[in-house]
RNA sequence: CGCGGGAUGGAGCAGUCUGGUAGCUCGUCGGGCUCAUAACCCGAAGGCCGUAGGUUCAAAUCCUACUCCCGCAA
């Protein structure tokens, strides 16, 4: 049987999962991974390797690493030579220009984590956290110029739990995506892959949170709001307030029952709790700058200063 | 050489500038009180103050090197 030609676009652990079912499996000859290039990260700033070169290195599949591929004529031209029937793009980081849009037979195929049209863009797992859904999913759609609009393919729903956080939530899309996968090779195979338009009028958008998104409100927040927010941060951005005019991390938390004036904090018998715009919230699990994650009642145990929690 | 904080009984911290008795809040163990308790009272155990050198009559504290942990940034 005739083996569909492949090549993959990602970047972070992300894409890993799916990759590896694409190297394994017998209907796909992947041929390139293509990738971001090498970075300086964590402390020390040493150049690092995205993910997904790293496993592409241990398996010995050809890659290629590019800031921007669609200025990469000589590689593109390699790319057309081998005949692709299709490209897979996953957390990759990057757009996709018309020559690269159309470079496969079948096009490029980009798994997104959400049921689309909701929650278009960077980071859609966080939105759905942050706005208290209680189902997403992972969506495969049929890449268009537009970001994330173009025609749905394939889907597979996940339901959310009350107390899921970010990281729980990435890890389980992770794998969810390449059973996605798996099922579209299935139909690509079949030859009844189907393409439905997004329906315009529900598009919702879920742009890259950045590092102040991670910032507490107490005050004017509501405490489920805090909560969701909380969950969605864990473990990126991650979300921080300011205790005594130190970054204070703060991990988890939970619905308190005393009450405690909105943007007040105090330490309660042991427990580091805050007001928020309708009620109040303990802050169990949480980390100071320049020292290790904690409970409240182990940091509250060295503090005898009043405490004032701040946006600084 | 990206910027910065930290290492002190089991936990979280003070003490370091201005060297000279090892301290606080908890936990643990024993005892007491109470119908009872994250309560309260009494008592006890538990530290070569990250490692290695140096200065000094004397170093947790000053100097040098190293190891490990963490925050920012990416």
């Amino acid at each position: 049987m005739k083996k569909f030609r492949v090549a993959f676009c990602g970047t972070p652990d992300f894409s890993v999962p799916t990759l590896d079912l694409l190297s394994s499996h017998p209907q796909i000859d992947l041929r390139f991974v293509i990738s971001m290039p090498d970075r300086p990260a964590g402390r020390g700033m040493e150049l690092k390797s995205p993910e997904v070169i790293e496993f592409a290195r241990s398996k010995n599949i050809p890659f290629f690493q590019t800031e921007n591929i669609n200025k990469e004529e000589e590689f593109k031209k390699k790319l057309k030579a081998d005949d692709l029937d299709f490209i897979v793009v996953l957390a990759f980081a990057q757009f996709l220009g018309e020559e690269m849009l159309n470079m496969a037979r079948l096009g490029c195929f980009n798994i997104h984590t959400s049921i689309l049209p909701k929650y278009r863009g960077a980071a859609p797992i966080q939105y759905a956290l942050w706005n208290g859904d209680t189902e997403t999913g992972v969506s495969i759609q049929k890449m268009v110029k537009k970001m994330d609009a173009g025609d749905l393919v394939h889907f597979r729903k996940v339901s959310i739990a009350p107390t899921e956080t970010g990281g729980q939530l990435y890890d389980k899309l992770k794998k969810e995506a390449a059973v996605a996968m798996n099922d579209l090779i299935q139909k690509v195979q079949d030859n009844t892959v189907t393409y439905t338009k997004q329906d315009e009028s529900q598009v919702s958008f879920a742009p890259t949170l950045k590092k102040e998104d991670g910032l507490l409100k107490f005050a004017e927040k509501s405490t489920t709001q805090i909560l969701n927010l909380i969950r969605a941060c864990d473990p990126w951005p991650g979300t921080y307030c300011f205790l005594n005019g130190k970054r204070l991390k703060v991990l988890k938390a939970e619905k308190y029952h005393a009450g405690i004036a909105a943007g007040k904090a105090k330490n309660d018998m042991g427990s580091l709790i805050v007001g928020c715009a309708d009620g109040t919230l303990r802050l169990s699990d949480i980390q100071l700058e320049g020292k290790k994650p904690c409970s409240d009642r182990e940091l509250l145990n060295g503090i005898k200063t009043d405490i004032i929690i701040s946006e600084k």
